[in-house]
DNA sequence: GGAAAAATTTAGGATTTACCTAAATTTAAG
DNA sequence: CTTAAATTTAGGTAAATCCTAAATTTTTCC
C-alpha cells in the first residue's frame, strides 16, 4: 500500500467533482469541470485521467466520472480542510463569503489535519461552513454530541 | 513594475539566507546552501541564479550570494509570515519548537499577510518567534507601544 | 609561483505538472 | 443515417526541480 499523493490542482478537481456529484447529485462531465476551472476542455480530461489512474475516481470516456470510495474520502477530508478554514476566517476573522473562501483555498490543501482540528476544537466544532455546507468529522478530533 | 513572484521552493532559500547572511552574520555560498536543503551544489546553483535574475540577491560566481533590498524585504515578509504562524502553533496550539516550525513552513508561502496579520492582532503583536527570532512588523498591523 | 586538490559552475538530461491547439473519434440531433 | 456537437487523443510548450559528468575556478601547499 503506497501512499498515492494528489496534487494541488488535482484536489481543485476532487472539491469540485464532489460537491457538484455528491452534494448536488449532478453528473459530472469533464466539460463541466473545465468550464468551472477556466480551462479547456482537453486539459481537464488530462487531470481527470491522472485522478483515475490513481484510483480516485472512475471515468467512463465520453459519459462522465463518478467518485470511487477513496475519492470520495479525499474529498471530504480536503473540504472538512476547507471549511473549517472558512468558519475561521468569516467568524472570527470576520471576512465575508466569498473571501473567506479565497483564502481558505489558499491553503486548505496545506494545511495537516492535526491544525485543522485545533481550529475546529477551538470554535466549538461547528457542523456546517459558513454557506451551510456539511463539514465532515475527522476520527481525531473529538465527538459532538 | 512587473510584481515578480518567487515560487515555494525559492522562497525556502529565501529565507534561509536571511537568517544566515543578516541574522547570523555568515557569508553564504551555494554549497552551504545546497548542504542545508539536501540537494546537490548544481541544484542550489541553479535557483540561485534564477533568484539572481529576479533581482532578490547579487551573486558572484565562485563566491557567495547576498540579498538585495528586494530581497531583503521579501524575505522579512516570510519569515513574518513563518514566525507569527510559528507562535500560533506554539502558544496557541501547544505544539513543540519543532513540530510549530515544521507546520508553519507548509503554510507560510500560502497565508495571505491579511491572515498573518488578524493572527497577530489577536495574539497581542508578539515581536519574537518560539526560538526568539524577531518577528517583522508590517505597516498593515497595528503598531506595537 | 605554480601544480595538484578541492570547490563550484556549466552543460545536458530526466521527470512532473499544467496548460494549449488541431485532428480524430464518439455521441447526439434531426 | 448523416451531420453537427461534444469529447478525447496526439503532439507540443513551458516552468520547476532535481540529477550526473565535464569544465572551470579557487585554494592549498610545496
Amino acid at each position: 500500500m503506497v501512499k498515492v499523493t494528489v496534487t494541488e490542482n488535482e484536489a481543485r478537481y476532487l472539491k469540485l467533482i464532489y460537491r457538484k456529484q455528491v452534494e448536488d447529485g449532478s453528473l459530472v462531465g469533464t466539460t463541466d469541470l473545465a468550464k468551472w476551472l477556466r480551462v479547456r476542455p482537453a486539459t481537464a480530461t488530462e487531470v481527470i485521467q491522472n485522478l483515475s489512474r490513481k484510483n480516485m475516481l472512475k471515468y467512463r470516456p465520453y459519459h462522465g466520472v463518478e467518485l470511487t470510495g477513496k475519492g470520495i474520502r479525499e474529498a471530504r477530508k480536503l473540504l472538512r480542510k476547507h471549511r473549517i478554514l472558512e468558519r475561521l476566517f468569516f467568524d472570527f476573522l470576520k471576512y465575508d463569503v466569498r473571501r473567506s473562501c479565497a483564502e481558505a483555498s489558499k491553503i486548505d490543501y496545506h494545511a495537516s489535519m492535526d491544525f485543522i482540528n485545533d481550529i475546529c476544537r477551538a470554535y466549538g466544532h461547528p457542523d456546517q461552513c459558513p454557506c451551510q455546507k456539511t463539514i465532515f468529522s475527522d476520527p481525531l478530533c473529538e465527538k459532538r454530541r
